[in-house]
DNA sequence: GTCTATAGCGCGATAGAC
DNA sequence: GTCTATCGCGCTATAGAC
């Protein structure tokens, strides 16, 4: 066994256990998922899981990072040189989709700051909002240029992440609510047109 | 003690224990909450908890049956004989109002949901979804009508219980994100005012 | 109806052999 | 690195005195 090896190795076991765990935290919630189960799904005895993260709140933190940086990098299309109609539809377009691939991180997002955001709330009120106030700025020169109608870009945001997650969130309610077992990908579908045409029409671009 | 006097202490406790739960349940989620917790807040020795409620299960069916019992209450404005325009911002008005008077009810719910509505899974395909159905039947009954734009009812739904519950459900990230401690009055007077827009101009109703 | 004490159990975490 | 066995804690729920 080479170094190499025994990293690969390493890499390998802790990616299936943080898959596991994102599947496990958004099914349960983090107290009701069990280190045992998370195990078992990543097909480990539960020792081993301890052995490549010492506590469970640790192997939740390190879940909860990742969900971060992905939920930050779907913001990438709001850019000051890019088209106001055109951003905000590839920005909504890649929201939905995200709910549709990824649901589970959503929800383990969603039931960190339901109850509290106990683990990321200096990220929240540090980085985060730094990266949002970033965010607000390109739409405020947006509006500044005449190049949409006035609108709290605070609010706007979270009305985006609000009607886009629920799609992930809140699949349960929504499939159950359409006589179906699943949200199908027409689902999906009309759902990005109709959170596209209200947010075009709240922003005069429609 | 007289009979009633009996009955009267009975529903006094059950009162305190049901809110202490639905706090402590928002604040902590099912699993984290533990029936100390909620007699401690409800100021009652935990076994007079066990007394009222036999078990943490049966507590929380009690607290999530009022919820839902409120939340179809909300939708009282949408009624086949009222204006559009009127009865939607009414209604969008009420759920905010909603998120921001009982948000811990809000978030038992979103909890619930999040986690796969193992408790009301049944209700939700069952007399949930006729409730919905016949909401849906008042919209596309305006739309027949020539009162408002063609959209879908559902989704229109969807998109308008993620905006407003948003504000009572992450309310501790829209507070964080907005350089705050609390969202304020003025916080939720925004989004009634956003939500409202943007649903209104979907619906050809601006 | 109220309260103290505790039974019974599942979970996180670790020791220690391999 | 892997795994078995187990410790210790905190929780739900109840027994039984008052």
């Amino acid at each position: 066994m080479t170094k190499r090896t025994i990293g690969a190795k390493r890499r390998l076991n802790e990616t299936r256990i943080l898959e596991a765990a994102e599947r496990v935290f958004a099914e349960r919630g983090y107290s009701a998922a069990s280190t045992a189960a998370i195990a078992a799904m990543a097909g480990l005895p539960k020792a081993n899981l301890h052995y490549y993260f010492r506590t469970k709140q640790a192997l939740y933190r390190r879940v909860i990072e990742n969900i971060i940086a992905k939920w930050v990098e779907t913001s990438d299309p709001i850019r000051t040189d890019a088209d106001p109609k055109a951003a905000l539809s590839s920005y909504i377009a890649g929201k939905i989709d995200y709910s549709r691939l990824h649901p589970h991180a959503s929800k383990v997002f969603a039931s960190e700051i339901l109850h509290g955001a106990p683990t990321i709330s200096e990220r929240l009120s540090g980085d985060l909002k730094i990266w949002l106030d970033g965010k607000c700025r390109v739409i405020e020169g947006w509006i500044a240029a005449g190049k949409m109608a006035r609108v709290d870009p605070r609010h706007l945001f979270f009305i985006i992440w609000a009607a886009t997650q629920t799609y992930a969130d809140f699949d349960v309610q929504a499939a159950a609510l359409l006589g179906q077992r699943n949200l199908r990908a027409g689902d999906y579908q009309a759902a990005r047109e109709m959170v596209t045409a209200m947010v075009l029409a709240a922003c005069g671009l429609a």
